[in-house]
DNA sequence: TTGAATAATTGTCATTTTTACAATTATCTT
DNA sequence: AAGATAATTGTAAAAATGACAATTATTCAA
């Protein structure tokens, strides 16, 4: 059978944000483009979809190129389809975002693209419409957080409550009571209890708690509302 | 500059799924395909972007030609994009999700697409990968519905307490009782209650209500669980 | 006119969930 | 042994939810 006629044919690509928390702060993996138009700009990790590979496909193979990953938590957010987007050719981008653990990442970045971490309120300048991809994935992150547990595929797998805590403030961008949160997140069952503690950041110390995989993925969808009122969340 | 070398384009449609409410059940508009392959098959309403258009430019081009509306609540859903989802060549689909009111739609369709009502339970094949965004843009009404006011867009302007529950009960396939319903949708404050009746449906009438449309554009986002425990909702 | 039929409307109480608020505990350092 | 630091834990009031059925407005027929 002989192909569509007289359409438009056009680049198809994928941009991935890439969210980290390092313990102290919420952070994106930006890189510096390494080809014309922006070379050397601040830019999103991405690729152009081959031939032969679905958008999922193209997403996951950019970001192992990038972090040597797999198994990240990566979902589709939005497609970005402006005309004249990419000054150069017609382009469309699937973006994507992902959260890993940046302990997992540090051991085998890619020094090849230049990345580098940048707390969200310390972002550069970047390319074309890679702005609102970020700001949209921003708040598409506070959303799923504030009903699924998916703040988690941030951590390590052991963490303590206040680091817990710590990463929901931040990405909330507002404090929590101590013994409510603890409620909250304990009412899940979604927490085991380790017997070890952290030591490093207390002296006190913290005990560690590991995610009950079997309960996460079957609970994924009942998680809670950690968010009272959700003002300005999308 | 030059174009992007060795790079392959494709082409890139768009896909509505189009929701509607007749006062009975939750119904989807679909077509048969007037090309082929796949010709007189039922198909979601599409077409291929153009040159000078957004996905979203497409999506409401395409949904004014089949229902001759404009305004209507339109949202993207997913972009599909598996390299051989379309046969004849590779097409990757975004696809958006609309509600509208049917009866506005009655006085305006366009025929020439043979276009018909289905109600969710006795959908016929669906050409390509339509079946798989018809049903993840039910998992998303649904998931969205429980959490925002948007089922009013299926409704007329005025409409009762009676019918508003008819159609929640329908999308999420069970029944909720009167009392509770009435005072959880009341707490709102988004329904301003008329002084005329629905006199057809019932011998004492049902008030009309419209929808308080300040309060609804400014509190979409803080509505509230409809679902008691949302079960499989994804 | 009255009574029966139909469907809409409204209220209460027990239970659960949420919120606000601070004292106690474990450990290290001096 | 005392002080410093940060983690851990409890309780009571308020709000939201869930489970339950009686009352009301209207029409139609006797």
């Amino acid at each position: 059978m002989t192909k569509y006629q007289n359409q438009t044919r056009l680049l198809a690509a994928v941009d991935c944000i890439i969210f980290g928390f390092d313990g102290q702060k919420l952070k994106i993996l930006l890189i510096q483009r390494g080809f014309e138009p922006e070379k050397n700009n601040w830019s999103l990790m991405g690729g152009f979809i081959q031939a032969d590979e679905s958008a999922d496909e193209a997403a996951t193979r950019v970001l192992k190129k990038l972090t040597g990953l797999d198994g990240v938590y990566l979902e589709q957010l939005h497609t970005f389809s402006e005309p004249i987007r990419d000054p150069i050719e017609r382009t469309i981008s699937i973006a994507y975002f992902a959260l890993i653990d940046s302990h997992r990442y540090e051991k085998q970045i890619s020094h090849e693209y230049h990345p580098e971490w940048f707390p969200l309120d310390k972002m550069p300048e970047l390319i074309f419409d890679h702005k609102k991809m970020v700001t949209m994935a921003r708040e598409k992150l506070r959303y799923k957080a504030s009903l699924h547990p998916i703040l988690f595929e941030l951590l390590p797998p052991k963490f303590t409550l206040p680091l817990l805590q710590s990463l929901f403030q931040d990405v909330f961008e507002t404090t929590f009571d101590t013994r409510n949160f603890s409620r909250k997140l304990m009412s899940t069952n979604l927490l085991k209890k380790q017997k070890e503690k952290d030591k490093e950041n207390s002296k006190k110390g913290a005990f560690y708690y590991k995610l009950d995989k079997k309960h996460y993925k079957k609970n994924f969808h009942k998680f809670l509302h950690i968010i009272p009122n959700q003002n300005g969340v999308v």
